[in-house]
DNA sequence: CGGTTAATTGAGACCACTCAACGGCTGTGG
DNA sequence: CCACAGCCGTTGAGTGGTCTCAATTAACCG
């Protein structure tokens, strides 16, 4: 079975053969998650590091009168809580949007194949810091533009991210997020990403059959959302580690 | 003269001595800049760490269509671009917006001491993932509250990370964002900043004089905003490193 | 003191929200 | 196999938060 997280992780940092090996262990044996649980609870401070195998995941906070917030999207390859051996505690949860395979991996065996492998240390380095660069983009989106510009470069984001670890194709990929999901992304409601997705489909920018959502016409869709890839940091040829 | 850097820092890891003065030596001889100037362009890739010793800056994004969208306040004891030695290039802009005292640390010196001090290793990546939580409460507020409660989140931050550095007192802490600035940051225009300030003032939940703001009613502010400090992890005896 | 930048105020338009209702699909139990 | 519940998506009407454009006043700087 293909290695989403090695796929993604060579993005990152060069890895070798080894980096590879190491990498397939650690995700050997990943837990089944069912739509719709947590994988991480705010204020939890795991002991091991999760990794989405599968599926789709989000971060997310809650506000004190029950809105919820969605800060980031994980899919498979990601990395959910590096930072959580830093910081300590979760200042958001995680939760499962589709059913997730996600491994657990100690901090100790992560801390072991970080001190052996620079590479692997700077890959996951790099995912987090891309979390972060994501982040910077969603506020300058959220901030600067208008919601339908908004989605679609959420859009065009997740058919390259996506694209990275091979689950894009054809103009399209699985988008199993639901309308309120989205909403609670882009920070609006339920109501008006239904208005929105509308007239998009009208403008022919977007097509969506089932739980797939395509991008008929790609360069109008970039257009339109102003997108820039360069906030992904997915140069294929990475920067040598100094 | 007192080290903010030193002082921040000691929130993310236990300090020795000699960490200590490490991080005097790296601030010794810090560069002037004037406000409103560029401390880290869009796209470069630096060659040196940048550590902010005095002053006020923002990291931000510029619209395609010229517009500017600050996703992040630098202050006093704050590095700015941390990630920069993984990711390459900045996705992102620092600009000054007082008269700013930046150091600026070759790489190869920072790698050294990181090599030689866990402990100043490990307060780097704590201030950058801080960032990176800041982000993610930004994001939520900008989501899912109002103008009004997540500008007076957004003052309470300042607040608490002000404190941090010993630049609040008696409530209040300077102040020197422009309507413009605030609205770039918040994601809202000037017009509407002015308003919503108005509100606040005549609600009594805040006052300004010149370039300070002050919160007289602290715990009506942290309510109105739903204000809760963790997400800034400042646990004044952080966790142990592993 | 003149020139510039920042803050204030007003009027009208637009984007997004709330509340509400309805239709479609799916899974489940009788 | 049907009835039903429940979630999701769709649509409408009215409200309100925020924007745009514009003009005026206040504060700052040399």
């Amino acid at each position: 079975m293909i290695n989403h997280v090695v796929t993604r992780m060579k993005r990152g940092a060069i890895l070798g053969a080894d980096d590879r090996s190491h990498l397939d262990a650690l995700i050997a044996e990943p837990r089944e998650l069912a739509a719709h649980t947590e994988i991480i609870a705010e204020g939890e401070a795991p002991t091991d590091l999760r990794i989405m195998v599968e599926g789709f995941a989000c971060r997310y906070k809650l506000t004190r009168d029950g809105r919820r917030a969605i800060v980031g999207l994980m899919l498979p390859g990601d990395i959910c809580d590096f930072h959580a051996k830093i910081l300590g505690s979760m200042d958001h949860a995680i939760g499962t949007i589709t059913e997730c395979r996600v491994a657990f991996v100690a901090h100790r065996t992560i801390d072991a194949i970080m001190a052996e492998s620079q590479a692997i240390a700077k890959a996951f380095w790099w995912s987090t810091l891309v979390d972060e660069s994501i982040m910077r983009q969603w506020l300058t989106s959220k901030g600067r533009m208008r919601t339908d510009r908004q989605m679609m470069h959420l859009f065009c984001e997740l058919y390259t991210r996506l694209g990275v670890v091979g689950l894009a194709h054809d103009h399209g990929f699985p988008f199993p997020l639901t309308q309120q999901d989205l909403a609670d992304t882009l920070g609006v409601t339920q109501v008006h990403v239904q208005r929105v997705i509308e007239t998009l489909r009208r403008d022919g920018l977007i097509s969506d059959q089932g739980r797939r959502l395509n991008l008929p016409d790609l360069s109008r869709a970039i257009e339109f959302a102003q997108f820039d890839p360069a906030y992904l940091h997915l140069a294929e040829r990475p920067t040598l580690s100094r």
